[in-house]
DNA sequence: TCTTGTTAGATTGTCGACAATCTGATTGTC
DNA sequence: GACAATCAGATTGTCGACAATCTAACAAGA
């Protein structure tokens, strides 16, 4: 008998497509942070009514990147430094945690994915691929939370990740042509094929801070300017 | 001038009560794990049309009580045993932050606020009222992650805290005549009080140790016996 | 008997229209 | 001119009906 693995087939419904599609927009900072979203506007433009299209609004508000004011509208949110400051640090403590508990985990089938999503974010580099660049950069650190086994775990990670990848669009946005280090994540991959927990925990918070240290200057920099509220 | 502070006034959506009824009443075990809901069934009971309910439904599913399969139905999430392990461990790391982030911060309303919540558990402890207990209790620990000034933590725990109260309210129901012990938080709360940060720490670690334990050694009594499918 | 095709019923997904609410401009009054 | 009341337009919230899909029961054939 031939065993074959089929995944399950793909959400082939408009809602789960209007969130991609809006998901997507969002992250990449097609959207920008504040702006409102027209429902009758957006509809037509997909060629779908408001309803699937107000359920999908509902879930990315639930997914913290929108927020709704009642018979106001849903806008996407906006960024504070403050906010930014707030997901790294956390951001930092689940690192710690995930590295521990994936640690004992690893083997052979986590070893070989680690290099393939590390060749990608590679690609993505000489490719000058920004956004791929930050989304794959955001797979090859999401590894460590898939393999914790922990499934409040992993979605919390998917709940900051949608954030991060927002930030640093953003910030990838305002600066056009720098594109980072060609490979900071060397050291991370070879850290955590190592046999050092607590150096690869060490490395990753501090690997984190060099990113982010330039994207909260970025934040800082852009609330220092008074908004053109007159 | 009389400087006021006032709350925002309530959602006044169908939406948002549609939310804080479904919510509730899984929270609470009216509706079991695993258990579907029928749209058609509820909103007839609420007197409302599907539309909000089901924009209802999603956000529930975001917050993650609820799952969706496309043209099958939305039901209550099953409850495993290491889903339960799984939010204790992440738990007990987002408390250690919670504490150490919220420990300068505390001023007397803090304190105030501290006292208060602790009497909330001990008088729905003595209304012999366990809903409202586990309620209360979770509000207690919650006060914390309300301190640490930290967004995201913030919404990482009340995510957390849905699931939480669901696991507790499964578990009390199970035994329905006892009681919990008179006064667990006494420590707690005196050690937030206290001086020693590190020792705060160890103790919520601890304490919540007591109650999951319980919980997980429910949990996996459940899972022993073979369910009824034939 | 097992498998496959068909069908009816129920349920979810989507649509277009109406009701409720907000915003901003306009008007009238002091 | 300043301010409150009114109104029109736009937008969000809600509704009832229709379309798409699933489930299970049944029939037909190997």
């Amino acid at each position: 008998m031939v065993k074959t693995d089929f995944s399950p087939i793909a959400d082939t419904t408009r809602r789960a497509e209007i969130v991609a599609l809006l998901r997507r927009a969002i992250l990449t900072g097609q959207l920008e942070p504040g702006q409102k979203l027209n429902e009758l506007r957006i509809s037509e433009q997909m060629r779908v009514s408001r309803a699937p299209l107000r359920e999908a609004m509902r879930e990315l508000v639930q997914e913290g990147i929108l927020t709704s004011i009642p018979y106001a509208g849903t806008f996407v949110i906006d960024v504070t430094a403050k906010d930014i400051d707030d997901a790294y640090s956390l951001n930092k403590v689940l690192d710690e945690f995930a590295i521990e508990r994936t640690w004992p985990q690893r083997d052979l089938r986590f070893f070989d994915e680690l290099d393939r999503r590390h060749e990608a974010v590679k690609q993505a580099t000489r490719d000058l691929d920004t956004t791929r660049q930050i989304e794959t950069a955001l797979q090859l650190h999401g590894l460590i939370y898939e393999w914790a086994d922990n499934s409040v775990l992993l979605e919390t990670w998917q709940r900051l990740t949608s954030r991060l990848q927002m930030y640093f669009a953003l910030h990838q946005q305002a600066r056009k042509e720098a594109v980072p280090a060609e490979d900071v994540h060397e050291t991370y991959v070879r850290l955590l094929k190592g046999t050092d927990c607590q150096a690869a925990q060490r490395h990753a918070r501090e690997h984190i801070d060099l990113d982010f240290e330039e994207l909260l200057a970025y934040a800082r920099s852009l609330e220092q300017r008074p908004s053109k509220g007159a």
